[in-house]
Formats: structure tokens, C-alpha cells, sequence
DNA sequence: GATGAATGAGTGTTCATTCAT
DNA sequence: TATGAATGAACACTCATTCAT
């Protein structure tokens, strides 16, 4: 019924030095990326980098013409662009905006939260200062259509009733700050945090989803923060 | 024969030179904090540090053995002995535990988030990896103690009925959360949050502690996070 | 059967495969001789020469064991048997000495100073001291037949009493002055002369010839360099 | 009467240290000029000018920002300001032309040809392409200065009747060829010509001098370069 | 104690050379 | 034969650290 015995159909058509050629520069900003999550930029030496794609020095300057460059592809490679599909999920979606507030926070832990793509907001995290132009293009590519995805729901959850009315702006960091911190307990505060915490986090983000939509739920004359 | 107008009582009596000497280490410590913070450790050099701090570069070394030594030092310099005093509040205070939340935000705000102090936790994040040793020490001298104390509050909320029962392990993170969150977006997530957010988040912490007490103070059986 | 117009009758014959593997070395020296005049020995990348030349930098290696033997080829190769000829056309010369002289001059700038090998001496004069061997190599094919040959012009010059007598050792670098002066010209002084006057210097050889002429036919007991 | 034994008076105030920072400059680049000239600007190795300095690499980057800069140092260094006292040398003569230009010469040789500076006018025929801003440097600095001087003895010779009018251009460089090969004779083509001539070239430059002068001092009408 | 000149191990980068295809 | 991906030795340059003054 299947083919037996191909590899891999694309793949069998080239010599194997041209197919290694191709997957160079994916391996090369494999190891790259878990260096430079692992170490930080100044930290990862490119002999590192190189021996652990498995070439020498030299070849990954065939790819890449400078470290920074093999940090800015490292970065770009792994922005995914998934704002895109989350933005027409957005659109498509017809449940309420809690159930959809809950699909966010699952989906992101699915496609981000747990991947080797969350080390990438580490690195923004600890590097930015040194890279402003990287950091300008997370924000473009990365920051503002996260925060505009959450703020359009937030305002979907407002005009329907659902929630409160309340700062949106504000509100989207409550919805924004348990993602970046479940974040960084995987990446830099394991010895912080218990273990189940970082790789099993579905019972932290429940109790903040809880916890949130109970916040914004709640009745617009609730008298809250009184001080 | 005594000046007039001493300007410090504890160096009145000493001459000029002597003085100076006494606060090297805290002049060093203070040009290597914003410097660390800003740049990161490999990108600051020592050099730098002694030029701000108005020494020579040998001058650094003669009250620190190392680079290393250095970054280890302003750690645990600002690292504030807080906690004792905190917890002291705790054990004192006799309001309702959502005013105890409330005013312990406000207290962290203006003796930590609002001061250099937060970019340690900010460096902690950064180089953390680099420094277990650092690492381990800020986690028993900071990150335990704190998840400790709010442990305590959300433990004194639930036991007296003010707070519905829920995974206290858990909610100390939500608790967490936004404060580590204001932390980074004061000194690397600058760009993509507002001015006026990172210089007076006041609205945003009203803003959270408002949800975290719905959510929290919400009636023990109340139907949430249905799913 | 046969193709009606050959382009060139030497390489009629064979395939076109065969006709590139015979041309490959020369379009190599070609490209090498270009870059090494214009960059220097060390700034000219092995591989700028096999691209310039159409073909990939491992097919230069199939020709010259080294970046070495590819120098010292340009230099051989074009260090034209030049001197056999003129010599040749010395012996039958039957005009005066002065219209040798000229001819001299003439012929030389047509068949050196004004092509491309007049680059080889440049690169001489720049190179030598790191390739001594090419160095000798070229002394013994070309400085010493060229030196000879002058020497013999001005010694049938003072023999039949056209030129005054003079030290022929020294006359000769007289005559060679303005010739290694005029490759210069072309080769490394070019801001330092007007373009004109590297392009098309018969003005400066004839003041040149003028002068010398002048100097070396005056009558033998001409007082001259009293000092 | 004297101070028997201070070694060097203006450096005998100085601890040893600050002597060895104020003459260092001077040693690396009395160093780089030897290596330069000697082997080119590629093949000369920071680390072996720092050696023959006797510092390490690293003191020689504390004085000189890149070899560039080391190189750009050394040719500014070594072109001396000699043009100015020679223009005024100039307006000051008062002999013949003929005297003037064999002082020219002979000054030349002293303060030039025979010293290290002639290096220079070697390395700038070998490297001017790969730095043409040096280059344009030592034209405005030397080449112009140099030609001006030349022209302006001709012009003075043909005014006052003592050479044959000319092309001045032209003979500007027949004046100036014998220099510039007899620089090249000391420094790259030290194989092509005998010892005695590269280190005491008088007779050369008599031989010149003499063939120059009755070149140009021929009466107008002489019927020369008939051809 | 304070200085800053000197150091040299370490790193990013280049490029002639090799060799599997 | 021709290719071009891969190599690694070599080099410029940095910067924490030392130490004579």
C-alpha cells in the first residue's frame, strides 16, 4: 500500500551531499537557538554552535556572515506566523469569549508555551538591550499582534457583556503576564519553581484563567478595590 | 578647630582620603549595577564600571577579585534584607487579606519595583544560567521567601472564608505574575509597553489586584472555568 | 560533414569539451595576471580568479597545486622570450646607435610598457621580497638579458664614437630609469601623473631619448658636472 | 661641570614606566616600518611588529586602533615636512641651476634615498591600490610637493637662459625617474643591481646629473631626436 | 592605597585547500 | 573532468587581570 522502504520522497532524488546542504542552515539554527536560550548571545561561542550542528567553524560562516546574523535568523526563523491563523481562528470563532480566552491560553501553550519557541522570548528578554533592532522587529512581528489579539477579544467580551467594563489596556497585561511568566519559569527560574510546574503547567493556567474570568465576569457594579 | 557643618556623622571624623576609600566599594557597586542592568553582564566592562564609578580600572580589582566577584557582589548587595520586615508586617496586620494584598503590591512597588532593586531580578533572569551559584542564592534569599509570604497571605484568605479554596500553589504564581511581569517591562520589554505604563503602573496593579480578588474572593461554589 | 567556417584552425578539431580543457589554464593566467597587478599577491581570493575566468575554484586547483604556483605561472607565462628577438635585431641593426636607441624605446613600449605585461614588472616590484625564487627567476629571464642588451647598445655606441665615453655600468641604469619609471606610472602612480601622459607618454620617451642622447653624444672632452 | 653620568636629561625626571608609554609609539612604529617595507602589508604580522618592538599585541592595539591605522601611522609619520625647508631652500639659491639641481640630488640621497623613509615611497608603489586614501595622502603630501619643486627648477633654468626650452612637464619626470629607481633598486630589486651601487649610488646620480644637464643645457637650435 | 601600562588567552572571521559527488 | 560544500589553520582584535611605580 505504502512505499516500503523511501526515506523520504524528497529526499531521495538528491545526492546526499546537496540534500545535507539544504538542511544545514536548520540545523545549524537548531543548535544555535538551544545555545543561545541555554547561554545567551555573548556566552555561545559559533565553535559550539557549529560542533553541536555537527560541521566545523568555517561551514557555518558559509551560511551565516556574522554571529549577530546567525542571532537574527535564529529569531526570525522562530517567529512563527501564527498570528495569522490565530487572527482568523479570532474571527471564526463562536463561542463565548471565555471559552475563547480559554482556547487562547491552551493554544498558545501548545504552539509556544511548550516548544523550543518560547526560548526565543527569552532571548528577547535577556538580550534585547543589546540588539535594538531585533528587538524592534519581536515587537512588530511578535509583541503588538499578541497584544492587539488579546485586546480585540477583550473588547469582544465588553461589547457582548460578558465581561465588565474595565481599562482594556491594562487588562490586556493581566491576560499577557501569566504567559510571559509561565514562560520564563521554564527558561531561567527552574530551580524557582517545581519541575510539574514548568512542563505540566495546564493546572497554573486554569486557576489564572479562573482567576481572570472571574475578574472580568464579574457584575459592572461589583464594588471592587475599595481601599 | 572642628568644621562647623558636618555633612555625614559617621565621617565626620575621618579625613578626606580615608572617607573616599570607605565608599569605593559602594560607588563601584552602584556604577556596576546600572551597568549590568543596562547591558547585560558580557556586555560590561569593567573598565566602564571604574570610569563611572570615578576610579581606575586597578582601583576595581583591589576591592574585587574578579569581574565575576564583581557581579556577584551586586547581587547580593541588592538583595534587600525586605523579607524579615515583611513578614513582620504579616504576622501584624489586622485588616481584611485583601487589603493585605493590596498593600503588600503597594509595598513592593515603592521599595522594589519602583527602584534599581527590581533589576536584579531583571539580571537574575538574564544571566541566571551563567551564575547557578548566584542563581541559587537569590532563589533562597529572594524567590523562596517571597512565594513563601504569599503563600501565607493566600493561606490566611481561604482559612478565614475570604477567599474560596482553590490550588494554593498555583495562585501564589498568579500573585506573582504581574509583579515579574512589571519588572521586565521596566528593563527589556520597554518598546512595547506604554511610557506611562513602566513609570506609573499604579493603574495596573489596581487593575489585577481587582481581578485576582474577584477571582479569588468569588463564593466557594461558584461555576467557573467551565470547560 | 565538416563545419563550413572554423573559428580557429588549432582548435577545429576537437569537441568543444576538449577545446575548454586545453584554454582553461591560459583564461586562468589571464584572470590571474589582471587580479594579481591590480590587488596585490594578497588580496587577490583564488576564488575572484576562477570566477572571473568562468570556472569554479576547484577547477583552478586542478591546474595550479597552490595560490604559489598559480603566481609564479602568471609570472613565467608572461615573461615573453622577448629578448631573443631583440637581441636578434641588435646584431643585424645597421642604422646609428641613437636610432637604436630610439627603436629601442619605441619597440618596447609597443611590445611591453604598453601591454599587459608591463603589469609583471609591477608586480615585481611589489611581490619580490616574499618570492625570492620567482624573484631570481626573474632576474636571470628578464632584468639581466634586458640589462645585457643595453649595456651592448651603449658600448657599440662609445666603440664607434658616437657617445662619449662614460661608465657603461651606470649609463645603463640611465637608459632602464626611464622605462621602469613609465611602468609605474601605469601600474601604481596613477593619481600622481596626469592620464595622458600614461597612456600615451611618446612625448615623454622622446624628451626622454632627447635628453639622453643629448648627454651621451657630446663631444668626448665636453666639461660637464663641474662641481 | 657636567652631570657625569644622567643618561638622557629630558627623561631623567620620568619614572621608567611613563618613559617606555611616551617612546613607545615610536619604537612600534620604527617597527611596523621596517616589516612593511620588508615584506608587504599583508604578510606583515601584528605579532611580529609588537616582537620586534618588544611588547606584546595587546600594547600595540593600546597605541594604535587596527594595523590600518598602524600602517596609515607609519607612512604620515615618515613623510617628512622636508618639502617646505626645501622650497625655501630654493628661494634662497643662488648659483646656477645646474648647481642647484645637483644639490637637489645630492640633498635627496642624504635625507631620503639613503634613509628608511625611501621605505616608504616602496610601500606606497606596492600597497597605494588597497589604500587609496593613503595614497591620495601621499600624493598631496609628497608626489605634488615634490613635481612642484622640480617644475619650478626647470622653469627657472629655461628663464634665465641656462637649459633649452622644453616640454617642462616631460622633463619633470626625466628628473624625477632616477630617484624613484634607485629607490626601488635599494628596496625590491636589490638582486638586479650591484651592492655598491644600491648603498652608494654617487656615481649614479653623477652619471645622471651629468646626462640630464648636457640633455638640457644644449643650445635651442641643437638638432636633436631626428628620426 | 591608587594608578594605568602591559599582558596574553580567547574569540570571531577569513580563505587557501581538499574531496565526495 | 568539474564542482562547490566542507575544512581548519591562521590572524586581527578584545578585555579581564596583573603589577611596577
Amino acid at each position: 500500500m505504502s512505499s516500503p522502504s523511501l526515506p523520504h520522497p524528497c529526499a531521495a532524488e538528491l545526492p546526499k551531499r546537496e540534500r545535507r546542504k539544504e538542511a544545514r542552515p536548520g540545523e545549524l539554527l537548531d543548535a544555535a537557538l538551544d545555545l543561545f536560550v541555554e547561554k545567551g548571545y555573548a556566552a555561545t561561542k559559533v565553535d559550539e554552535v557549529a560542533a553541536r550542528a555537527g560541521v566545523s567553524k568555517g561551514t557555518l560562516f558559509l551560511y551565516f556572515a556574522s554571529k549577530e546574523e546567525l542571532f537574527k535568523a535564529v529569531v526570525r526563523e522562530n517567529i512563527a506566523g501564527r498570528f495569522q491563523l490565530w487572527n482568523e481562528e479570532f474571527e471564526r470563532f463562536e463561542g463565548s469569549t471565555a471559552d475563547m480566552l480559554r482556547y487562547c491560553y491552551s493554544s498558545w501553550w501548545e504552539h509556544v508555551g511548550s516548544t523550543r519557541a518560547s526560548g526565543i522570548t527569552k532571548l528577547m528578554l535577556s538580550e534585547a538591550g543589546n540588539f535594538p533592532e531585533i528587538a524592534q522587529f519581536y515587537q512588530q512581528e511578535v509583541a503588538d499582534p499578541g497584544q492587539q489579539l488579546i485586546r480585540r477579544m477583550l473588547q469582544r467580551g465588553v461589547e457582548c457583556g460578558e465581561f465588565r467594563a474595565c481599562d482594556i489596556d491594562c487588562a490586556v497585561y493581566a491576560v499577557l503576564a501569566p504567559l510571559i511568566f509561565l514562560t520564563l519559569c521554564k527558561h531561567t527560574m527552574a530551580t524557582c519553581v517545581p519541575e510539574a510546574f514548568r512542563t505540566a503547567p495546564q493546572g497554573f493556567l486554569d486557576i489564572q484563567l479562573d482567576i481572570l474570568l472571574q475578574g472580568l465576569c464579574a457584575p459592572a457594579g461589583t464594588p471592587i478595590a475599595t481601599r
